[in-house]
RNA sequence: GCCCGAGUAGCUCAGUCGGCAGAGCGACGCACUCGUAAUGCGUAGGUCACCAGUUCGAUUCUGGUCUCGGGCUCCA
């Protein structure tokens, strides 16, 4: 056997994966979940071949937590099958932090939230009973027989050849079917026509017994159809988590319990930034005072470098005639998406979804020359799009929304030149805004396009030139491109590591054909332009929603909607803090002022948990010297008798500071 | 749209096995004038989401609707 360091090791004939993790040491024994043997994984009891590569599998990998929480997926199964005997059980794979299991329940039964509790107490005894996973080789036809009364595991095994990808990974390729069977000690009800225990279609590997498991938690309920077809059957699913350690379960967790804690939409009302009023209707947002100044700062920002640019700015209607968007394409495709017309003077007049198509009219309202390319339009264009009602989500998936949405217009050799500045303006602007962990995903052609073949192939790879030039690390989504166009995104990972799509680039052929644009070159001759579709924060709204949960609703000084907050220690200090505050007002920071009408500490604590970065307490002292006393947000004790100027040139610096160089901070993934 | 869950004061939530509804925080008023995360007292505030039904009586039970949350499907 070849290790993953490259040694050589000697094992008898017949050696299995727990053999090796032994000759290696009694701790990787301990650990060792699963084996990978020449890549491909194994159960620690089976036959090692000679030769092979092998490496041993612990819950240090995700490869080897994937086990665990695999295997822990089909002792729910077996705990379904006890509770509720005749449920049928779908699939249950692993997946990020967990695992699921859908299942079908007799009688049309649902799940209901106590259920969770049984499920979690029948899954404990089947761990504290030790039962080994066996492994079992069938042909298709033992196979058949042998879940004759669960028809999603027939129906798997059926699509052996059919579908066999997506099979083989439940358990049946070629051939033939694997299962696991963990014979039940107690001979209580059994499923699948076996006799002795619960039996599973299973490609594995798993752990050697259930005993293996343990920490572990049942977290939600809800529905998936069969084979995610919304056509066929809905079945119940069940997701939990699993984890090597009560320490490991318990920090994830925590994990979980602070993304709730960051939750943009709590925070959207604590800090009174947003809501959405049931009265204008489900996805529409509002923006107060606070949340529309940190808006406008975003939108600031924005407008003064797209200026910087050679961006011109537009403005748009929020509805047009059906036409437009016929000759777009988008009613074709789209108009399950739209909002539904009005009808006026025997025209229907829809919302728009997009605002391209307006961008493209202001183009062809007069004849365009090679000289006026790249021509650059930008708006902050509001669309509705009719999304689901369950796909709501706050602010990130809203009905309503406002893209930093632009067109660029060039001629083919400028095109690459636009997308590498373009590359290079995302990722200063997802700097500014203190994202610095990005990744690239460059998507393909859908099975549903329109145009051709060669154009696709021109604009993806245009698309790809650029990535690779600027040396941002990047996946490829194939088939993941809109109807008329590749395109790249932009992911970024908050504080807390989540992921999150923004800025999206797309090079498009389609549009400028199908609204037959054009511009006289120096040849005298008529071209078509090239198009380019970019949104760079998205949606605002949306970006807005990953800022309040990235910065966990503590925004750094330049965007905090209130920066200083003075707090009078009583009355007669009221006019000095007045005068302060207007002395930062005067520097261009935002403050305001708090009256001693309460306890000071109840004012600070206030304060704090409106996240102002900087509270100033003046009192006496500070009246003479003309000095502040600083409480910075974070800090673990106040500053007293701060000169008011130094601070003030201090909050300056931070708000510049904030502004990463040219060189930029930050990495590219 | 589908499945599960929820909707009681501005917010967070108790509660009523069917008999005119409660706390804390917040708001407002008065007093307190205080040096860094909750001063005290008082007052107001609810068609118990909405609409039907059952009942002598419904916030409570039943049905429907709306909204919200978690998933599924979807995301130009």
């Amino acid at each position: 056997m070849t290790l993953p360091d490259g040694s050589v090791r000697e094992l008898p004939a017949g050696a299995t994966g727990a053999d090796l993790a032994a000759s290696v040491g009694p701790r990787l024994a301990k650990a060792a979940l699963a084996v990978s043997v020449d890549g491909a994984e194994r159960d620690l009891g089976a036959p090692l071949p000679d030769g092979a590569r092998v490496s041993v599998l612990t819950a240090a990998s995700e490869e080897g937590r994937a086990v665990l929480r695999h295997s822990t997926a089909h002792v729910m199964a077996q705990a379904v099958t006890r509770l509720w005997p005749g449920a049928r059980y779908a699939i249950g794979p692993a997946i990020e932090d967990g695992f699921y299991y859908d299942f079908d329940l007799p009688g049309g039964a649902h799940f209901g939230d106590d259920d969770l509790a049984r499920i979690e107490a029948t899954m404990r005894e089947i761990i504290a009973e030790d039962q080994p996973f066996v492994r079992e080789e069938h042909s298709l036809d033992e196979g058949l027989g042998l879940f004759a009364d669960q028809p999603y595991k027939l129906e798997i095994i059926e699509g052996v050849g059919a579908a066999e990808r997506e099979a083989a990974q439940e358990g049946a390729g070629s051939g033939g079917v694997s299962t696991y069977r963990n014979p039940n000690a107690q001979g209580a009800p059994v499923a699948a026509g076996a006799d002795g225990g619960f039996v599973d279609l299973c490609r594995g590997p798993h752990v050697p017994s259930t005993g293996r498991l343990g920490y572990f938690k049942l977290t939600k309920l809800a529905a998936a159809y069969w084979r995610g077809d919304e056509h066929r059957p809905q079945l119940q699913r069940v997701y939990g988590t699993a984890w090597e350690s009560q320490q490991a379960l318990d920090e994830h967790l925590a994990r979980v319990a602070e993304a709730e804690r960051r939750d943009h939409r709590r925070l959207g009302a604590e800090l009174d930034l947003f809501h959405f009023p049931p009265e204008i209707g489900s996805g529409l947002a509002v923006f107060h005072p606070k949340g529309g100044l940190v808006r406008r700062l975003m939108e600031d920002y924005s407008r003064a470098e797209h200026e910087a640019g050679g961006y011109e700015f537009v403005y748009t209607p929020h509805i047009t005639k059906s036409t437009l968007f016929e000759t777009s394409g988008h009613l074709g495709w789209y108009a399950d998406g739209m909002y539904p017309p009005m009808e006026m003077e025997g025209a229907s007049y829809y919302p728009k979804p997009m605002n391209c198509p307006m961008h493209i009219l202001i183009y062809n309202s007069r004849q365009r020359s090679y000289r006026e390319l790249p021509l650059r339009m930008f708006e902050f264009g509001t669309v509705y799009r009719f999304e689901r009602s369950g796909v709501l989500n706050g602010l990130l998936r809203a009905r309503g929304f406002t893209q930093d949405d632009s067109h660029i217009f060039c001629a083919r050799d400028q095109l690459e030149g636009e997308l590498a500045s373009l590359l290079a303006f995302v990722l200063r602007l997802l700097r500014r805004f203190g994202l610095t962990d990005f990744e690239a995903e460059l998507s393909t052609r859908p099975e549903k396009y329109i145009g051709t073949l060669e154009e696709w192939e021109r604009a993806t790879e245009a698309l790809r030139l650029a990535l690779e030039t600027a040396g941002i690390a990047y996946t490829v989504s194939e088939g993941g491109g809109a109807f008329y166009a590749p395109k790249i995104d932009v992911h970024v990972r908050d504080a807390i590591g989540r992921k999150w799509q923004v800025s999206t680039i797309q090079v498009d052929f389609q549009m400028p054909q199908r609204f037959d644009m054009s511009y006289v070159g120096a040849d005298n001759g008529r071209h078509r332009p090239y198009m380019v579709h970019r949104a760079l924060f998205g949606s605002l709204e949306r970006f807005f929603a990953i800022l309040v949960e990235h910065y966990a609703g503590a925004f750094p000084l330049w965007l905090a909607p209130v920066q200083v907050q003075v707090l009078p220690v009583r009355d007669d200090h009221h006019g000095y803090a007045t005068s302060v505050a207007a002395s930062l007002a005067g520097a261009g920071l935002r403050a305001t002022t708090v009256a001693a009408e309460e306890p000071l500490g109840a004012r600070v604590r206030r304060a704090k948990l409106e996240k102002v970065p900087y509270v100033l307490v003046v009192g006496d002292d500070d009246v003479a010297a003309g000095t502040v006393g600083v409480n910075t947000r974070g800090s673990e004790r106040p500053e007293r008798g701060v000169l008011l100027a130094e601070l003030i040139e201090r909050l300056r610096a931070e708000v510049r500071q904030d502004e990463p160089g040219p060189g930029g901070a930050g990495k590219v993934a």
